[in-house]
DNA sequence: CCTAAAGACTAATTTCATTAGTTTTCAAGA
DNA sequence: TCTTGAAAACTAATGAAATTAGTCTTTAGG
């Protein structure tokens, strides 16, 4: 009905996850956002209820992008379950080391307002489960999974919150790392 | 010299970690904390130089807590390797769900300047690498190392940020997941 | 006793998020 | 064409917090 939006919810998004990555959620004023889209900051109270509902937006769609990256490394990597759950391994690490802002954002966000919703994350993952399933059995499954999810996300997170300062490489160890796993899973859960 | 403190440091800080788990983070402010303390917050600049370095203490106090918790452990476990290793997992996973907020906020610090010294992280996992030595032979332990730290930070912190709720038992999922890691360790890196 | 300096206090200042109230633009109906 | 109303933005104000500046108070040591 009247005057031309100056921006919208997307771009919105897509600017503070950039300002995000390049200065840090702690830098992110949305004076700073406002001004990057060209407009005031209580404008963006149009779009957003909050600073906290913004950064859960932030947190939705980099979810969704690591999600997808999963999609991508699933469509051209070999059949069998080992090789697609290693090469998830990698491509979330690669995703992690692309916007490690963001990602440390979306998955360790102090505030539970700024949180996902848990069930995007549920619905996400459960063609992984499936893979891990055939590795694992359908009986452990979940538990195998959620072991992986733990040693890829704790792996990476300590590298991007430098606490793996020693050197040595560290893709070979994370593809050390979860290869033992994954091979200690078929002994110890298929038993 | 004179005038007799009313506080000191470590009071501050053990009151600042009190103040986080009961809270979280985002809700301390140095008024409460000063207030805790008996004085106004300027008062708290004669101890610390801001709050980012307030925080970094508190940080250094919570990483120094979990790492005398490993050796209350290695003092009561058995002598192989396997079972120290595992009773380590278990007892860092308790720690970090005794005192969930401060664990958070020592291992995801957003900012830098919050951040342990990563040398102290070092010098503390030393005794640990050469236990994980006997299993993964002394030239794959830093890699197998950072493999079960990482691992056991990552599923201790889905667990904390909600990202496991789909029911199931968590800590055998955690016991199954640090076991095939070591069980497909030894198969792995020793070959 | 005096006094100097440590330690605490009050009173700014600054930076943000957020709210209130107002103005502008333009689509649609008269 | 003119009016109008509502969406979208703006300016100005409020309030919370960290931090800084400047001042007072206590007491140990001379």
């Amino acid at each position: 009905m009247a005057y031309p939006a100056q921006t919208d919810y997307p771009t919105i998004i897509r600017t503070a996850q950039r300002l995000i990555e390049r200065d840090g959620v702690e830098q992110l004023a949305l004076a700073s956002l406002a001004n990057e889209l060209g407009i005031k900051a209580p404008s963006l109270y149009r779009y957003v209820a909050n600073k906290n509902a913004l950064l859960k937006g932030v947190v939705t769609v980099t979810i969704q992008q690591l999600f997808a990256a999963y999609d991508q490394v699933l469509a051209t990597s070999p059949n069998d379950a080992q090789s697609q759950l290693v090469a998830i391994s990698h491509g979330h690490r690669q995703f992690a080391h692309a916007q490690p802002k963001n990602y440390a954002l979306a998955l360790t966000a102090a505030s539970p307002e700024q949180r996902a919703d848990p069930a995007l994350l549920v619905e996400m993952v459960l063609p992984i489960q499936a893979i891990m399933a055939q590795i694992s059995g359908q009986e452990h499954s979940l538990a195998a999974l959620r072991g992986l999810l733990g040693l890829i996300h704790g792996f990476v997170l300590l590298e991007l919150n430098q606490q793996l300062q020693r050197g040595g490489d560290l893709s070979s160890a994370f593809d050390l790392a979860v290869r033992s796993y994954l091979a200690g899973l078929t002994t110890l859960a298929a038993a």
